[in-house]
DNA sequence: GTCCAGCTTTATAGCGCTTTCATTGACCGA
DNA sequence: TCGGTCAATGAAAGCGCTATAAAGCTGGAC
């Protein structure tokens, strides 16, 4: 049997021609059920599939969608992507996922590799990007979606939520709760407009109330376990230390309670801790975590339809927001007095 | 400009022949530096792209390989996925990700749908499949390894470890510090390899002390926090109690750390447990966990490695075992009196 | 029987790229 | 001076598929 059998091989045995082939794979309700079943019979016979290359070159459609996460080792973007996929399969589309690592450069070879392949749609996250690239994606005419950002008038199709209103939520919180000395480590802002938006979020909430989140007080760091600990026993070395320390997402919290406990230290007594996207994680914490719930699965769900529809044409497609909850868990209470 | 531009396009401008760009693109050494740069030069003017489909019908390589795991939504598969990708774009190929969530059916489409693609290569995960599927894979000549499995004999190339003798060790170790009522929470082991190893692993070191587990200690569940945490819960209930629960997976063990806190008995001193894969949930775990540690990364990379050595035809490829480490972390200690 | 309407089916022209094979010059030794 | 060699380039044939237009078939109306 021939390394891989095409379209010709599969029209020769069943007597037709490959027009009837084609037809039979993608509109099948056109063609005769006698020569359908005898079709078919014969595409099972070669176990059949046909050639992604030659498709995508005849019909220029790839019907696959890219998305290019920042990164695959922590469970933040998983779920999302998990409901993004099911979603795009129900449309018999499928997913080509590649990382960035949080580099906006590699983030820009890895959109220009998806396109290279004839992706028919991109989901990137966030909105900060190079404007060279915006303009590119706009000229291939390729539809795309950003996600896990969304702020009033964003110019491009989003489906996300408010990061920086929901960091001031929480922070109002921390601060209603009589926390005065609030810390907090952030994600890295540079090119990443979700981290800014949290900072900011949370500088709202405290000059609000006349404070501020002076230099000694603000760290900045890969979202990483040891990265957030490490952060923390910075913060928590401070004199007089802070009573509670806000953290830009579950991993950076994680790795603060870590270190709280490696300094003999217990929260909330000592330290209240917070922090943000409500993964698995921050329930199995001790204890567990308060933080800032994402719909991460109704967000990729949501994402899915508003690519189809975009890739459909349909011009009826806006942003969508979503709200984001506070979930108050056991790593954050009152300042101990 | 044009929606797209194409080879001629590029050829046009720098006026030279398709084949020409063609051969700066790819073999650029064999061009003349002055013509290479002029083409370097149109092909900047266009930001042109080949286009993947052109590319894979004219040479029937794809430069990618595909990756099929059960899931994204925890760590598990994700840190050795990153390390796969990584090694393989060194090589300028790249990963394209489908996940079955642990459904032999769904698993054996995902293959199919990316054969069809024509990927140059699979990375798997176990090794349990049907052989239909293994059938398909020689005949379409498409090299794949086998990864996280591993045992004596297996005739694919895997990259792996023993899972069997690696949850015997957990368990002897477990047995030596003095537990008789040891319950395992274990994975779904029906078409899943390792969850059966490490079943078999467990009973094998029971079964040297003339031990045994029954099916009132052992429940298999799917690998999913609230999962394990309610096995552990019929666990406990039980009469008398086990001392000791040895989970399949350090998810499900978090789930059962959840669920020993729920019912207010305490980690390592009422009930111990014990995990495997070592993921960074392990290290923030209250206790944290004993687990078994799983290079992760190490074996992503040398199933890289391997794979492409496989798609150059290098015959001397061989499989690849990695050892496991025991991890004592706090949440396994003898059984209080 | 003839003819036409309407559904099936076929023939075939590309899609954008790689890859022989052929051609061109430039350079060298005789 | 002249063939011979070799590196650089070009011309053109597909790769497997879809899509368009043209051609074949029905079967019913007359």
């Amino acid at each position: 049997m021939r390394a891989r059998p095409t379209l010709e091989d599969v029209a020769g045995l069943a007597g037709v021609s490959t027009a009837t082939v084609s037809r039979v794979l993608n509109e099948p309700e056109r063609v005769s059920a006698k020569t359908r079943s005898r079709v078919e019979a014969a595409v099972a016979h070669f176990d059949y599939t046909p050639h992604f290359g030659g498709r995508a070159l005849a019909s220029n459609r790839t019907n696959t969608v890219g998305a290019v996460i920042p990164t695959m080792e922590n469970a933040i973007f998983a779920r999302g992507l998990q409901a993004l996929q099911e979603a795009l399969a129900e449309d018999g589309v499928t997913l080509v996922v590649a990382t960035s690592n949080y580099d906006p450069e590699r983030e820009a070879q890895q959109i220009r590799a998806l396109l290279g392949r004839g992706v028919d749609g991109l989901v990137l996250i966030g909105e900060a990007r190079n404007p060279a690239l915006y303009e590119t994606l706009e000229r291939r005419g390729v539809p795309f979606v950003l996600v896990w950002s969304w702020r009033p008038d964003c110019p491009w199709p989003c489906v996300g939520f408010d990061n920086r209103a929901a960091a001031r939520a929480m922070a109002q919180r921390v601060l209603d709760l009589g926390h005065r000395r609030i810390a907090m480590i952030a994600g890295v802002t540079g090119g990443n407009d979700r981290a800014t938006a949290r900072v900011k979020g949370v500088r709202d909430a405290l000059a609000a109330r006349g404070l501020g989140l002076d230099e000694s007080n603000l760290i900045e760091t890969p979202y990483q376990l040891e990265a957030g600990a490490d952060a923390a026993r910075q913060l928590l070395s401070g004199t007089p230390r802070p009573t509670a320390i806000v953290c830009g997402n579950d991993v950076l919290a994680a790795g603060a309670l870590l270190a709280i406990r490696s300094l003999g230290l217990s929260a909330p007594d000592d330290v209240s801790v917070t922090g943000f996207d409500d993964i698995d994680l921050a329930l199995v914490l001790d204890p567990p975590l308060t933080t800032v719930h994402v719909p991460h699965r109704r967000m990729g769900d949501a994402a899915a339809r508003l690519l189809l529809r975009l890739r459909a044409q349909e011009d009826d497609t806006v942003s969508v927001v979503f709200e984001t909850a506070l979930v108050e868990r056991g790593s954050l209470a009152s300042p101990g007095t």
